[in-house]
DNA sequence: GCACATTATTTCAACATTGAACCATCATGC
DNA sequence: GCATGATGGTTCAATGTTGAAATAATGTGC
């Protein structure tokens, strides 16, 4: 026997946006990924992207920008300074960070490969109507700063 | 000299709705995965939770419906089956296929875990109206499904 | 100045992920 | 039957990812 969903309606309309909202984001991501070289990663590229818009960075500001752990930037910046496409630098004042910054290498790769984001990211959101891709960043928007739901809150 | 922005109207668009639609998935993910058992990674409740509402499958249907790999799906198998959550089984048809089903303990698990997600989920989306949760699950539908732009066409 | 906590980074084990090479099994055409 | 090709699964190298432990540098309280 099946078992029979036992949702609230709340929690079935809560699931069932939820799935497309994760298929959607999943299946832009890979389609837009195709116009990126093979070799280089998504996490590469974001890390790229980041350095590109906003200049040199420390290693800690790269990881929250991007959302990840601090072990996962000391390879990610490993593989990318292996590669060329950065340098690290230690602050000569607070030894303890490590600025990260493009070479003349890395600048030309995501000055080339960002703008081709763009447009495919543009095309792919060309299922939408303008209107449409304000009120779906709206609603994301609202969605990602989370409820102040009480069982979200931490002890104080 | 910061690089200007020289994207189109229809790219800054679709830049920022990316961006807002990342961050609301990754992050609901986030807090909503924080009540899964800790041990149990986010591949392997999909993995459960597929088994759980259609039956055993086969171990490339199971990589179609969680969108990945086979060999990805090789070790995924492997870990669950080695912490006693599913069972191998050959078809003896076509000796190919090998059919992955939940043990009882398995089944035991996933019925307790999966509540526990809905109910997580719907206090995430409570953030939003029913109504705004259901226009954007239509937005992620139609965004998901790709526009028919001519770009995207594969050759025949 | 010294113990102590704090912070940034590194290291490490475990798992996820992909894509390619490879193996086993089946289906087809001869 | 047997070569051939297609299909499902496994293996492998490389990268990503986290969380915890270890390092290194800084700041604080005394």
């Amino acid at each position: 026997m099946p078992p029979r969903s036992r949702h609230s309606p709340a929690e079935a309309l809560a699931l069932d946006t939820y799935v497309k909202l994760m298929r959607a984001s999943e299946s832009v991501t890979a389609r837009a990924h195709t116009v990126l070289p093979a070799d280089l990663t998504f996490t590469q590229f974001a890390a790229l992207e980041a350095l590109y818009h906003r200049g040199p960075l420390f290693q800690s500001e790269l990881a929250s920008k991007l959302l990840k752990s601090g072990g996962n930037l000391t390879l990610v910046v490993d593989n990318l300074e292996r590669d060329g496409f950065v340098t690290r630098e230690r602050d000569s004042h607070d030894r303890r960070f490590i600025r990260v910054a493009l070479t003349t290498k890395g600048h030309k790769l995501i000055a080339t490969v960002f703008p081709r984001l763009a447009t495919s990211l543009a095309n792919e959101f060309a299922a939408l109507t303008p209107a449409e891709q304000t009120e779906l960043a709206r609603l994301c928007k609202k969605l990602g700063l989370g409820s102040p739901s009480p069982a979200a809150a931490p002890a104080p």
